[in-house]
DNA sequence: TCATTAAACGCGT
DNA sequence: ACGCGTTTAATGA
């Protein structure tokens, strides 16, 4: 196998768990596939069987309230996995994933994935971390679903965007433009232009032009819910 | 009305 | 070329 491939596994976030025999059974179950802008990944109802990590660019999961009346947004950035709920159960996808940019990713095949939920621990003590912090995620969006704020959504999502676990590769300042944050929110530019002003007035973030540096990520997140 | 939207334009990088 | 701010005109509550 290339040794290129497997450095490039060893430095998922996942990999630091993994011994070196599960590393190789990994890294031949992954290919890297190409997006570009506004392409969707997945349908809601299709039955994509990978798992998926974003190397760069951004995704948009989309899904659909209980009640089928409310579609919520979650922003996955580089270095982010997604997919193992759908993964684990067997059943179709509940969202759809559209590349906000171009954006190259990584999938691994079903049968690789069961392998190492079946063998691995480290690989299980990862999914249950990233389940978790899903988990928190869906909990906030029923939170707020009600009040439908704008600007607490997107609060939220920027705050999501800086989560080490669920997207590790995107640092202090998150390089997203202004349209970006109205698409991942459900609003237009301009609301999402106002938004952020009102934000950055607040002193919560900072911005500049095609990035914003968060200022108070616990502020952030909390955002709407005293 | 009032808010929101897409489209267009201009500005600065 | 791109991100951003603004204006405009159309739409809908």
């Amino acid at each position: 196998m290339a040794t290129d491939k497997k450095e490039m596994v060893r430095s998922l976030i996942w990999a630091k768990e993994l011994g070196e025999p599960e590393l190789e059974i990994a890294a031949k179950g992954l290919s890297e596939r190409f997006y570009p802008k506004n392409s969707y990944i997945c349908h809601r109802g299709d039955r994509l069987d990978s798992w998926t990590g974003v190397v760069t660019g951004l995704v948009k999961m989309s899904a659909v309230s209980l009640s089928g009346k409310a579609t919520t947004f979650v922003g996955v950035g580089a270095g982010g996995w997604l997919g193992e709920g759908s993964m684990l159960k067997n059943e179709e996808r509940k969202y759809d994933l559209v590349a906000l940019r171009d954006t190259r990713l990584l999938m691994m095949n079903k049968a690789t994935f069961m392998a190492l939920c079946e063998n691995s621990v480290g690989f299980n003590r990862f999914l249950v971390r990233q389940l978790n912090e899903r988990l928190g995620q869906f909990v906030a969006i029923t939170e707020h679903d009600r009040s439908f704020d704008a600007k607490a959504r997107v609060a939220r999502n920027l705050s999501w965007l800086c989560n080490p676990v669920l997207s590790p590769q995107v640092g202090g300042v998150l390089e997203i433009t202004q349209e970006e944050v109205g698409l991942l929110a459900g609003i237009s530019r301009q609301v999402a232009n106002r938004c952020l002003k009102e934000l950055a007035d607040e002193g919560l973030i900072d911005l500049q032009p095609g990035a914003i540096r968060p200022l108070d990520l616990e502020a952030l997140s909390n955002y709407g819910s005293g």
